[in-house]
DNA sequence: ATTGACAGATTGTCTGATAATCTGCTTATT
DNA sequence: AATAAGCAGATTATCAGACAATCTGTCAAT
């Protein structure tokens, strides 16, 4: 038998859990835009199961931040001001350097090496400019990077960080030239915490994040210019 | 009509939020203890609503992390190790060390009033002993600092910490002679936010937490020699 | 232009039913 | 005696249907 993958498919343990990703995913992804309603019947029929697992994955959501659900009127995908844009990135700021201070002083030589080989998977993934593989390889750093942080609180609170940016719907890598540096500061934080330097990490997360934020937010100054009530 | 309060008390909303406080209360006032199963039937006939409404608020105090639920085993109240109890004090401090910061730097002079006087009421009670009183005094005191920090992300994550720390069980402040100096730790954030001294503020803050972090883990060690497997 | 009433849509909540799964206990097997 | 197999009871997961409460937009009346 080997080295084989004992995990059987699970099923995704419940129902719930399932509809919780799909709805997750359609956001993310933007098939769902921020300020749309969302209509219990119409996501029972589209996902094909009952009011029960739809409302308890809302409910889910909800607590994320993902979805707003107002009384008698239902969940509307979650919209995020420009203030609270830049909010999100000063808490992102701090959980991250936290995270990679941490990492470099306590992680394991275990984790280090996960995270630079996340690390070189990105940066290729990025020379060769494949949509979804860059967005697996990012996703793959920002957990390993979590992880390596040893502490659950952070991690959970980042992961729903990272989950309400989309919501801004703008990838800062997609922003000519910024994918190239992001890449070079990126290199920059898993070298710091190979170095097992935790002040070098700590700033180079700060300083990855800060310029992920402006761009961000110049942007969003910019296209909110014109719908700004 | 002057400025009297126009908002009338909104019945709560809907069910499941009264539900859902209900069981927050429980947790955090012990009734139901960390380990405890919570059984959906029981659930519904003590607090007399449908399962709808239960299921729906055990989804969102899940989210919280404030019970976990088990695949087709129904929610059980959290609990904490001491490692986690450990990082969740270094968050804690992270966050709180923030928002004094903020809080110092860019607060309303409003929001400075207020929290003065937050602290002369966590004062006054502390000194008059009543238990009610002081957890209100000091559930004050950090909506008032938190509110001041003006980042609602710190905001949420610092409510939902503060959840959970009602999941070690004990207060620090019940420790003999911690409530004297957890009064004066207070007043030196509060004077460092009034003088608007960002640094200063942060500092009094982690050493707050620190402390308070100290006093808990010390407690948890002694405690947990008897059962740790 | 503002107010008021009405109809349609949608949510909030309850109840009952069924299948799936977990747990502990009894029984059979080696 | 120790382990495996199997069974019964308890509880959850999910669905379907129903009804009241509430929101929204429309249209008439002032």
């Amino acid at each position: 038998m080997g080295d084989m993958d004992l995990q059987i498919a699970r099923q995704s343990a419940t129902l719930r859990t399932q509809v919780e990703d799909k709805l997750r995913q359609a956001i993310s992804s933007g098939r769902f835009k921020p300020g749309q309603r969302l209509v219990e019947r119409e996501l029972c029929e589209s996902i094909g199961v009952g009011r029960t697992s739809i409302r308890e994955a809302l409910r889910q959501l909800e607590a994320e931040g993902l979805i707003t659900s107002y009384p008698h009127r239902g969940p509307v995908v979650s919209t995020i001001t420009y203030e609270e844009a830049a909010q999100l990135y000063s808490v992102r700021a701090l959980l991250e350097s936290y995270a990679g201070k941490e990492f470099a002083e306590n992680g394991t030589a275990q984790d280090i090496h996960t995270l630079n080989e996340a690390v070189a998977e990105f940066a290729e993934a990025a020379a060769n400019g494949a949509g979804s593989r860059l967005i697996k390889a990012k996703t793959a750093f920002y957990d390993c990077l979590m992880q390596g942080s040893g502490n659950v609180f952070v991690k959970q609170m980042l992961t729903s960080l990272h989950n309400r940016v989309t919501l801004l719907r703008m990838t800062s890598m997609t922003q000519p030239g910024r994918l190239n540096h992001s890449v070079e500061e990126i290199k920059e934080i898993a070298a710091a915490i190979t170095d097992r330097n935790g002040a070098k990490a700590a700033a180079a997360c700060k300083y990855h994040i800060d310029m992920a934020a402006k761009v961000a937010l110049d942007y969003l100054r910019k296209t909110s210019e014109n719908d700004g009530d």
